[in-house]
DNA sequence: GTCTCCGTTGACTGACCGTTCAACCACTCA
DNA sequence: TGAGTGGTTGAACGGTCAGTCAACGGAGAC
């Protein structure tokens, strides 16, 4: 429904009818709508920092890091849009998330420190700045999911390959010695 | 108003008085909300792209042209925080915006062409895909926006020089042959 | 059988807010 | 001076919607 919608777009009568309860049994389980895309948002970037983290952790060199986080973001596409149709339109507008920030952050955080074990390493370019780099990044990741939530670039399973090859390359590229 | 509160958080009434108006007079201007958001940004949009259409069209090697594009853009920022903010949190997310797609659509086309003249001309790899790219390219300053937006990121003059020549770098790098 | 618990229901409330419109000036022109 | 014009006002309206709550009923306990 947010993803459909917007969250001011989804009525939680909807929500509850999507869901096949009543409207009121909603809060029971949940404080209010903002509570219920917090929790959507916790949940399911909670297992995305998960994911990060296990790649952060494995004994890779850090350009293979950088891939394994970039296929994870652009494959979340084809495994469940929804989520990332609410994170790319709601995650970073809605005020609502603000106390989620640090999450986010932490994301950022876990490139920015894959990039700069990439650099120590001699595998990346010292005259970059990181924490830039990281942003730099996930936007153009990002963008590319926003593409393929607009319906402005093709989404069929050759492009979302094609993409993940490009964005690699690039980004793999830009920051090379 | 919109910058500070998101569409749906600006008020008609705030609006008004901050135009030092009373909230009916904004329907002789306006047809609806909607429309204020949309004048906004169609006047500001067309701005930007007008200055696009400026560098695509200088006599200047591709590499400049992108570098031009990036300024234009990051300097925004300084000249006009508040309509930075409405862009990166309203534009494609609201469905208000929808009709103007096709104007936003026009700036990646601008960045793609420039790409793709850089590639003709031996300036940039081959083996890249121009449309993708621009999304990359386009995307990782957003996100710097973006993060000056939500304050994540240090935006001070320092700052925002260093991150010009950071996006610039790993742009024109990731691009080079 | 009946008592209790609690998940569940949906009519209702109260507030909010975009939009309308009849009245009101300020100003010009005859 | 009086009529006309057009920008301006703000009270009132109507519709929407998040959130409440009294009542229901099924399942288990004894």
């Amino acid at each position: 429904m947010f993803a459909e919608h917007g969250y001011h777009g989804a009525r939680v009568g909807d929500i509850a009818e999507d869901a096949g309860v009543a409207h009121g049994l909603l809060y029971h389980y949940f404080a209010s709508k903002d509570d219920v895309l917090r929790t959507i948002f916790a949940e399911n970037w909670g297992d995305l920092l998960e994911r990060f983290r296990a790649v952060e952790a494995a004994a890779e060199p850090a350009p293979d890091k950088l891939v394994g986080i970039a296929k994870i973001l652009l494959r979340t596409w084809r495994n469940d849009p929804a989520l990332v149709t609410v994170m790319v339109r709601e995650v970073a507008r809605s005020q609502l998330l603000q106390d989620q920030v640090e999450e986010v952050r932490e994301a950022f955080a876990i490139v920015q420190r894959v990039i700069e074990e990439g650099q120590a390493a001699g595998a990346f370019r010292r005259d970059v700045d990181a924490r830039l780099a990281s942003w730099l990044f996930y936007g153009g990741l990002e963008e590319v999911l926003t593409g393929w939530v607009l319906g402005q670039l093709p989404d069929g399973d050759d492009d979302v390959a094609r993409a993940e090859r490009t964005a690699i390359e690039v980004a793999l590229h830009g920051l090379a010695v």
